[in-house]
DNA sequence: TATGAGATCAACT
DNA sequence: GTTGATCTCATAC
């Protein structure tokens, strides 16, 4: 994980629908634990399940806010989901995280999850954020470019897979959802 | 293996 | 008062 290049600052910059494929198979450490990401979702502000529908509000504020940075909400009481915002357009638009693979501060991670199985560890949007540790007292609204963030790009392009998005009810037939294809590490297969 | 409920909180109606 | 971009554990085949 030496050679690995920091993400530029305009990636994010971008139409979710660009920036989501081009994450997977990049590196995410918070605090210098991660992994690869190999598996996102896009939302777009026209998107009915996207936070961002139907206006700014105090709790998606980061979404309307400059690009690149991160967007921790609390789902269903008890997790914690990590986004990373994005700009097309000047609207609110995110890219939500929803797995890595593993790969640094495996430790800590497992610590913290109270797990050593690396397939569980991040397979899904609670259990990343609870294994790097997320919470939105100390990173919504972040930069992803400075500590403790760190966002690497990928050094080859992997095989993407697409398909429909998970845990959502509504325009739930949009296939916005990417990941590493084959990979073990996906919350959920893909079709 | 598969299905179902509980946990727990902030935003929204 | 209800709902949700979820996960885990318990109970039932």
């Amino acid at each position: 994980m030496a050679k690995a290049q920091k993400l530029k600052p305009g990636f994010f910059a971008r139409s979710v629908h660009k920036v989501a494929p081009e994450l997977i198979g990049a590196t995410l450490l918070v605090d210098g634990v991660g992994g690869v990401i190999v598996e996102v979702e896009a939302y777009h502000h026209t998107d009915p399940a996207a936070h961002s529908f139907g206006g700014q509000t105090e709790r998606n504020a980061v979404m309307f806010g400059p690009p690149g940075r991160a967007y921790v909400y609390r789902s269903y009481g008890i997790h914690w989901c990590l986004n990373f915002v994005c700009e097309p357009e000047g609207s609110a638009s995110a890219v939500l995280i929803r797995a890595l693979e593993p790969t640094e501060g495996l430790a800590a991670m497992s610590r913290r999850r109270g797990l050593k199985d690396e397939r569980l560890l991040c397979s899904g949007p609670g259990r990343l954020a609870q294994a790097l540790g997320i919470t939105r007292d100390k990173h919504n609204g972040k930069r992803l470019d400075i500590a403790p963030f760190q966002v690497f790009a990928r050094e080859s392009v992997p095989e993407i897979t697409d398909g429909v998005r998970i845990g959502i009810s509504k325009a739930a037939e949009l296939p916005w959802r990417y990941g590493l294809k084959e990979s073990a590490f996906v919350s959920r297969k893909f079709v």
